[in-house]
DNA sequence: CCTTTTACAATGCGATCGCATTACAACGCG
DNA sequence: CGCGTTGTAATGCGATCGCATTGTAAAAGG
């Protein structure tokens, strides 16, 4: 066997490469040439690596996840199995608090944008949200548990979908993310009464 | 004088090819030489009325709003004076539930998304948020009148990045329209009460 | 040692891009 | 009727795109 590198490590640059340039110029700013350039190697490696541009931007958005959910679990460090302390983890991760978490989000509507036209891309961009739906739905329904007249999935998807809405404000529309924690905030107490003040 | 042509007309057929092939292939399928095809004209007719690409995008960009005010009045007939009748109609453009306003969202968002890099194109993207904070604010201010603990601003935006976050849902990431209506009714329940239903 | 396989680098190709240029057709005005 | 302005088409240019091809350096196995 011949020459060994660390192939995971050599994509792993490229891919900073393309998180990087996504963030910055967005989706249209990848081509094989840029992401050469931006990772400082030449583009014969990056075709080495990724026999198409296709291939480098679906490992790209597997990564992006892999990503986001590894700052989650750091979030979560050591209260894994709290199932409420994950639901919010996963709510700040969606608000855009941080500029790392704006760049994952640039980078998931990006993709989600190009999914229509893409079932690849459509698959890996809604790979992981029915598990949390399950989740959102068990800590919604554990909160109120023996009440009449809440019904869980609908909660969680309302809950979901607000969290996106206000971190997709901050990170494409310029919202504050200030205001967008408070907004988040005052729903939670209705939802979640007693949790997080 | 020469030749005469009515100039918004010869635009709006561009901006409509240039609506089509955002809507069908995103902001990416859009050069000069496809909207021309797509519009069935020539290249030069297109650069004869706009200068540069950037122009055809701000202004296909404007006439997308314009397109989105005409839907939110034709739903309102008549009842242009009923601030909370005008909320629920923006509400529902902002919901997704027919294929040309998930046109719009899809359209609206691919801008957005350019729109970091470009602050014309922000400019116009955030144009009319303003005024639809201040309608929203005005209704559930009107909702809560006498009330304390309320407050109007704080749940406008709440119920604004609910419903763009259910209306991206849908129009992005495949979600059902019909349960985004039942989750923004259900969260309308709560803040507007007796309110449709 | 030497072959074979991997890991690159460099370059070329055809297509497409935005935009500039050029040519011409059509029409109102002096 | 020219004449000039405007509308429209056609074409060219330089840049950039994804991808294929080619060449080569390096290291493990026979």
């Amino acid at each position: 066997m011949p020459k060994q590198v660390d192939v995971d490590e050599q994509k792993r640059v490229l891919f900073d490469a393309v998180w990087r340039l996504v963030a910055r110029e967005g989706l249209e700013g990848v081509s094989l040439r840029t992401v050469a350039a931006e990772a400082g190697v030449s583009m014969g490696r990056v075709q080495h690596y990724f026999a198409s541009k296709d291939d480098l931007l679906i490992y790209s958005l597997q990564r992006a996840y892999d990503r986001m959910e590894t700052r989650i679990l750091d979030r979560l460090k050591g209260r894994e199995e709290d199932e409420q302390a994950a639901l919010l983890a996963i709510l700040d991760e969606l608000l855009g608090e941080n500029a790392e978490t704006r760049d994952a989000i640039r980078v998931n509507v990006a993709f989600a944008a190009r999914g229509q036209s893409d079932p690849r891309i459509m698959a890996v961009v809604t790979e992981g949200d029915r598990e949390i739906h399950e989740l959102a739905v068990a800590v919604i329904a554990a909160a109120h548990a023996g009440e009449a007249g809440v019904d869980a999935d609908l909660e969680a998807r309302l809950l979901m979908a607000l969290a996106s809405g206000l971190g997709i404000g901050v990170a494409l529309y310029g919202a504050s993310s200030v205001l967008a924690r408070q907004t988040l905030d005052r729903h939670l107490q209705r939802v979640l009464p007693g949790v997080r003040i």
